[in-house]
DNA sequence: CATTCGTGCAACCATGTGATTGCGTGTCGA
DNA sequence: TCGACACGCAATCACATGGTTGCACGAATG
C-alpha cells in the first residue's frame, strides 16, 4: 500500500450547501472583504433586505464560514477560511485519486478514455 | 499594484450546485471510482431509482463533471477531475485572500480577531 | 421479425429553501 | 425615562428540486 490515504477532512454537508448559492458566496464574499461587519450594514451593498442576509449568515455560520461576536446591540461577522481550505483539500484529493484511476483504466483499455475524460467541454454526447 | 488578481477561474454555479447534493456526490464518486459506467448499473448500487440516477448524472455533465459517451443502446459515464481542479484553485485563492485581509485588519487592530476568525470551532454566540 | 433491454422524456408529488413582511425584545443615547 | 436603533423570531409565499412512476423509442438478440 502506497498510503493509508491521509483521509483529507472530508468537508460536511454544510458547507458545500453553504456554498451552493450564490448570493450566500456574494454574502460571504462581502463579510470577508469588509472585515468585521454587521448583517445590516451588509444589507446595505447587497440586493436583499437585512432579514435575508442574517438568514445567509446564520447557515454561514452554521457551516463554520463566518463567526459572530455580539458587543452591546450589534453583532459583527468575521469570515473564516479553514472550511474552505478544507474545500480545497478535498477537491485535490479527491481530483487526484479519480486521476490515478483514470490513468489506470487508460493503461488497462488503451487510453480511449483518458482524452475523453480529462480532455473533453462540458459534453457532447446528447447535447439536447 | 502588487499584481492584477490572477482572477481564479471562479467555478461556475453549475459545479457549486451539482456537489451540494450529498447524493449527487455519491453518484458521481462512484462515477469516478468505477470508471466507464452505465446508469443503470450505478443505480444497482445506489439508494435510488435509474431515473433519480440518471438526472444527478445529467446535472453532473451539464456542470462538466462527468463525460457521457454512448455506444450502441447504452451510455458510459467518465468523471472529469478539472471541475474539482478549478475548485481547489478557487477555494485556495480566496482563502488566502481572505486570510490577508485579516491580517491586515488584525494589525491595524491589534489581532483580538485573528483568533476569532481564524481559530474558533463552528460558533460561540448566540448557540441557539 | 418479434422480443427484450437500456435509455430518455414527461408528468407529478412532497419538501426544501430563498426571500419578504411584521412584530417583539434588548441596548444605546438624549 | 423615552425614543431610536439593531436584532431575532415567526408566519407566509413562490419556486426550485430530489424522487418516483409510466411510457415511448431505438438497439441488440433469438
Amino acid at each position: 500500500m502506497p498510503e493509508p490515504v491521509p483521509r483529507s477532512a472530508e468537508p460536511p454537508d454544510l458547507v458545500f450547501a453553504a456554498l451552493a448559492d450564490a448570493t450566500r458566496r456574494q454574502v460571504l464574499r462581502a463579510v470577508a472583504e469588509s472585515g468585521p461587519v454587521t448583517a445590516t450594514a451588509l444589507a446595505g451593498d447587497l440586493p436583499v433586505s437585512r432579514q435575508a442576509v442574517a438568514k445567509h449568515l446564520g447557515l454561514l455560520r452554521e457551516a463554520g464560514l463566518v463567526t459572530a461576536e455580539r458587543t452591546g446591540r450589534e453583532t459583527r461577522f468575521v469570515a473564516r477560511t479553514e472550511p474552505l481550505d478544507d474545500l480545497a483539500a478535498w477537491a485535490t484529493e479527491a481530483g487526484r485519486r479519480w486521476d490515478d484511476r483514470l490513468a489506470k483504466l487508460a493503461g488497462r483499455f488503451g487510453g480511449a478514455y483518458v482524452g475523453i475524460a480529462t480532455h473533453t467541454p462540458p459534453n457532447r454526447v446528447t447535447e439536447r
